[in-house]
DNA sequence: TAGATTGTTAATCGATTAACAATC
DNA sequence: TAGATTGTTAATCGATTAACAATC
């Protein structure tokens, strides 16, 4: 009874990458089998919610045994729809856009970066990592011939929105978005946002909380 | 009745950056109060959830009219700990890393980043905006003299854990992690990550299950 | 069989949301 | 005052977790 239409709640959607990078990482160090504490513990997370999660996945554990860990591997990648390496576009290849665009891990985890683009003529016919970097103006044509779906956006936030615009008309229905800003779409494509101050403004709030802490303040009050 | 070591819902927390990025833009561009309709479009929420968060705050809105722009950015800022400029050390500075070095955004949203750290001896000494890069060698002395507690990591997989303990043990309390991995910490010290593949691999579930619809299928049964 | 471990249940917890009274 | 909008309530929803029966 597993399938690809498969309903799965968001947090577990969440997490199943980061059980496949467990799952491979003990295949290559030699495992066949992981019990759910084992698994679990690779994964960050705790073995209630690892086996309430992968229940949803079917059956895939023995009990009193474990987990087959290729099997297991196999029908994650299967629900993530990670059986064909998918083309990925990327447009803006400044400062962050450059280093993603080499970045391995993305070619190693089941993805071609297919195309890059930018708004900057004179960085257009550059080639990074063999690629060469196309103008923006070229997205609907080649998006289109390359049946990209997924797209990285590195530009400013300025453009961000214009350049979204652009991929959605030329097919893409799945935006990573690097930009500092809100997207608006329609309901059939998906955003998900890397903000990466946010990340360390999130990290400073519990910095403030802790050094409250260690100053004995319940309530440290403001003024 | 406003306080630091306020406890507020972490999902709150996460969501208040957005805000302040929404708010400063509000600012930028002449305005001085806004509904909370307004602020939570500019935001990608619903206004409920913008009113509910907020009000976790304090009262800094005014029925009828809306929320003054200036004060509730200076509220925000506080609680998340952002009234003074935080530094940050950046272990890695390969692909990745010599980008987040370069990355306006940390600075301008209040960051500094304050030293830069690589285990590659032939990269020790290059300057990166200005910045030499240090031996991670020097980690405990710098970390200490700059009384850095916040630090973003983009080393291999392979040493995270590693540089993650010596991080520690010098003082850091917070951790922006790049590396592929878990990191085992303990409990004072507050660990986010980002894996630019996962974020992929989330979206290409919603790809494949998009595509499971279109063929009309409830249910591609596998195999 | 005895020991180990899964898959599932049910209770709990936290987050979201609509609705509206309070109030500017 | 009338209109607008906040702050709060209460219902709902989804996620987490401990516990344990099922079963290898």
């Amino acid at each position: 009874m597993s399938q690809a239409g498969l309903d799965l709640p968001e947090a577990t959607v969440a997490r199943l990458p980061e059980y496949l990078r467990a799952l491979h990482h003990l295949a290559d160090t030699g495992h066949d089998t992981v019990s759910s504490e084992g698994l679990a513990n690779a994964a960050g997370v705790n073995s209630a919610k690892l086996r309430k999660d992968l229940s949803h996945l079917g059956s895939y554990g023995t009990r009193g045994v474990g987990y087959d860990i290729g099997p297991l591997i196999g029908q994650i990648e299967y629900v993530l729809g990670l059986t064909m390496r998918r083309a990925v576009a990327l447009v803006g290849v400044g400062n962050l856009g450059h280093a993603l665009a080499g970045y391995a891990g993305f070619t190693s985890r089941g993805f071609r970066i297919a195309a890059l683009f930018d708004a900057d003529t004179t960085r257009v016919g550059e080639k990074i990592n063999g690629l060469a970097v196309l103008h923006v103006s070229d997205i609907p044509v080649v998006v289109k011939r390359e049946s990209i779906s997924i797209a990285v956006l590195a530009t400013p936030a300025s453009a961000a929105q214009t350049v979204a615009d652009q991929l959605i008309s030329a097919g893409v229905t799945s935006i990573l978005n690097f930009a500092p800003c809100v997207l608006s779409v329609p309901d059939r494509v998906d955003v998900r946002k890397v903000d990466l101050a946010i990340e360390l403004q999130i990290l400073s709030f519990h910095e403030h909380r802790k050094s409250a802490h260690v100053n004995g303040l319940n309530g440290e009050v403001r003024k």
